[in-house]
DNA sequence: GTCTATATAGTGATAGAC
DNA sequence: GTCTATCACTATATAGAC
C-alpha cells in the first residue's frame, strides 16, 4: 500500500544522514577529488566497507548530496514577489541568501567546488532550471525599473551580484576573518549592515550615478 | 660577479615557464588534488620524470605558483592611492580588479581554490601581508568618508564587496554564462556597466539609504 | 638532460567470514 | 548488516640506462 522507502529501518536511515552529513563536511572542506573515503567513514563513524554497502561509490554520495542542493539554494530567489514592494523584496532576497551562507557555509562550498570545477556534475541544471528562474525573476526586476520604483540596472547582473556579495561570506571565509584578525567584530552582522547600505543606494529610484572621471 | 639563476641554460628556463604555465592551467581548472603530474607534463609537452626533473614535487609546482599570485594580485589594491580623487581611485580599482579577473581567470580560480580549502598554503600570508594592506587602505577610505568626500560604508567589506564582485566573474564564469545563454551578450562590458552603476551610487557623498521596511 | 622501467603509497571498491 | 582482509588501480616519485 503505502510506497516504501528504499531504507527500510530506522538505523538505516540514520546511517545514511550520518554518511550524507559526514560527507558534506569532507567534500565542501576538500572538494570531491580531495576527499577520501577513509575520512568520510570516519566522520560517520563508520567502516569503509559498511559505508559503501550503503552507496555504490563516492559519485554516488556526492551526487545525492548536489540532487537537492540547487533547489535549496534557490528557494529565496523563487519568494521574490511579484506582487511584493520593489525594494522590500530584494533586500529580503539579499538577507535571506546571505542568513543562508551564514547557517550553511557547508552547503555553499560544495556549491562553490562544482562551480569552479566548471560543473560536470549539475551543468546541465544550470542551463535549465537555473537559468529559466533567473530569466523569470530578471523580467519581474525589468518591470519594478521600466515602472520607476526601482533604479535601472542590468537586473541579471544585480541578481550575480547577490549571489556573489553573500556566498563570499561563506566561501571566503578564512579570508574575511583573515583580514578582519583574531579580535575583529563578529563578520555577519557587519556585512548584513553593509549589504543593506548597498543594495538600500543602489535601487533608491532617484538614484543616479556619480560622476566618473573615466 | 653576476649572481646566476639556478636555471642556467635557455631550454631550461623555457621548460620551467612551460611546466609552471601547464600546471596553473590544470590546477585552476581540478584543484591541487584533483590535478595530476600526468595531466601537467602533457600540456607542457615533457615526460613524467623529466617534469619533476625540474621540480622536485607536484607541491612544490604548486608552491611556486602561489607564491608571487599574492603580489600581483594585490597590485590594484596598492595601487589606491591617498592622494587621488576618492571616486576616481575607486572606480579604477573595481575596473582594474575586473580586468584582472578577465584577463587571469585561471590566476583567479588557483586562489579560490586556495582559500576554498581554508588556505593552508598561504594562510600565514592573509593574516599577514594582506591584513596590513586592506587595513592601511581601509584607513585612506575612512578618511574620505570622514571628509565626506565619499559616503560613509564599512570599509574593509567595501573591499570585500570589490573582491567578491569582481572575480566572481572568472570563478563562477561556468555559471554566468549558462545563465545568460548561448546567445546571451559578452559579460565583461555589462559586469563593468553594472559596477560602475553600483559603486557610482553607494559612493556618491549625498547617498543615503533607500527606506527600508524591515 | 631525457628517457624507460619500476618502486611505493594511497584509494576506491569487493570478497567472504561472522 | 557489519567486519577483516584484500584486490585493482592510480599517482607520486625514483633508479638507472642512454
Amino acid at each position: 500500500m503505502a510506497t516504501m522507502r528504499r531504507a527500510r529501518t530506522r538505523i538505516q536511515q540514520e546511517n545514511r544522514q550520518a554518511i550524507l552529513a559526514a560527507a558534506l563536511e569532507v567534500f565542501a572542506a576538500q572538494g570531491f577529488r580531495g576527499a577520501t573515503l577513509d575520512q568520510i567513514a570516519e566522520a560517520a563513524g563508520l567502516s569503509k566497507p559498511n559505508l559503501l554497502y550503503y552507496f555504490p561509490s563516492k559519485e554516488a554520495i556526492h551526487a545525492d548530496l548536489l540532487e537537492g542542493l540547487l533547489d535549496i539554494w534557490l528557494a529565496p530567489l523563487r519568494a521574490l514577489d511579484p506582487a511584493g514592494d520593489p525594494r522590500t523584496e530584494v533586500l529580503r532576497y539579499v538577507r535571506r541568501k546571505l542568513e543562508m551562507s551564514r547557517e550553511m557555509p557547508r552547503e555553499s562550498r560544495l556549491f562553490a567546488y562544482e562551480i569552479l570545477q566548471g560543473a560536470p556534475r549539475l551543468g546541465p541544471l544550470l542551463s535549465g532550471t537555473l537559468r529559466t528562474l533567473v530569466a523569470e525573476k530578471a523580467a519581474v526586476l525589468a518591470r519594478w525599473m521600466d515602472e520607476g520604483r526601482i533604479a535601472r540596472v542590468h537586473p541579471v547582473h544585480l541578481i550575480f551580484s547577490i549571489w556573489a556579495l553573500t556566498q563570499h561570506y561563506a566561501d571566503f571565509e578564512v579570508q574575511v576573518r583573515a583580514v578582519l584578525g583574531p579580535e575583529g567584530a563578529d563578520p555577519w552582522p557587519e556585512a548584513e549592515a553593509f549589504l543593506e547600505s548597498l543594495y538600500g543606494r543602489l535601487l533608491a529610484p532617484g538614484a543616479r550615478d556619480a560622476l566618473t572621471s573615466r
